[in-house]
DNA sequence: TAATTTAACTAACAATCGTTAGTTTTGTAA
DNA sequence: TTACAAAACTAACGATTGTTAGTTAAATTA
């Protein structure tokens, strides 16, 4: 499937607002970035704020999907939360630009598409929340204050995207494994 | 100690750098919020850049000292360990809006700014990874790849700042033992 | 080849940006 | 009360912002 000229210049834009940020990257940051004028950008798009929705409407659809479908699972909470970790580095590894966008510029959508946003952002969080809770009743996971254990694993997978750079030689699926290993049994 | 008029400044721009991010922020917002003139500003800071750079260095230097006088302790690798953590926890919950600068604005630093938060930055890491290898080395730390460790332990810190607000009735000091309980050991 | 669509271009707009200069008001010390 | 310093003000600057209008070049289809 070739990528369409939109797609392309979402694509660079998301790079761009990976290192800068939303606000400091400019339409002809952009178009220089393309070899194009910053006008002809106009010809494929309606505007900044429909790249910057397209960048995190569609990845937080992703994440809202896969999560959706793992939560309504039956099998035991503790591997319910494991598939949605590795199932949330599998999206990040996939869309790491994207994934700058969503955690560090969903501020910057407006209207309908900010609380669409919102909207998957709390049902995400709170089925999350629920697996660990069952996990605690169920004595699948120790009986700490769920909203710690929901905040350390999330900070954790929302920053990963950061590190795809860096994580130089280690392969993904050694990566996940020990990642997964790490946030379940600690690190003594 | 009273605040000079610029330290308000910078405390009102942290506030509102957290919310938009530094370069959605504009001088005249920032006079706005102080009920002044965005002229009236320039009779107590130099520019937008000072503000920043006040704001994060400031912080920045406060993690420096903390954690290398830690680093240069000689009780066993897993107590600095912890201690790094608790440290880290008690900076972040003094200084909420500081360390939203620090974390998502530092980019926006200029010239030597860059240079000297670049340079603690990478101490910082480099300490808690050094600790790290001398745990596993010890045995005190399981053998896992250290850069999951540091990734995994660093990302939940470096995230707190946004949990400040829905922590909620949770005391802090009840909240630093659980979130060191739950990084040290676990969650199963 | 001719017709049509796609995608680039130039030029310009109104708004907003950080900042400076010069002036006036406010608060404090003599 | 007068003198001085601190902190506000008005007005404006050059640069940059997102975006529009109208036009030309390139690619595709009939």
């Amino acid at each position: 499937m070739k990528k369409t000229r939109k797609e392309e210049i979402v694509i660079v834009a998301a790079k761009l607002f990976k290192e800068r940020g939303y606000s400091a990257v400019s339409m002809r940051d952009i178009a220089q970035q393309m070899d194009i004028k910053a006008a002809s950008l106009y010809n494929h798009i309606k505007g900044k704020q429909e790249i910057l929705s397209t960048l995190i409407l569609h990845v937080a659809r992703a994440f809202t999907n896969s999560t959706q479908q793992i939560t309504s699972e039956n099998s035991s909470p503790l591997t319910r939360l494991k598939k949605l970790i590795e199932v949330h580095i599998d999206i990040t590894f996939h869309n790491p630009d994207a994934i700058a966008a969503l955690n560090n510029d969903w501020m910057h959508l407006d209207g309908q598409d900010l609380l669409d946003f919102l909207a998957m952002r709390d049902q995400y969080e709170e089925n999350f929340r629920s697996i660990i809770k069952q996990g605690i009743q169920k004595q699948q996971i120790k009986a700490k204050e769920p909203e710690v254990i929901l905040f350390s694993i999330l900070s954790t997978l929302r920053t990963l995207y950061l590190w795809n750079e860096k994580r130089g030689k280690l392969e993904v699926d050694v990566l996940k494994q020990e990642l997964v290993a790490v946030l379940i049994s600690g690190i003594i």
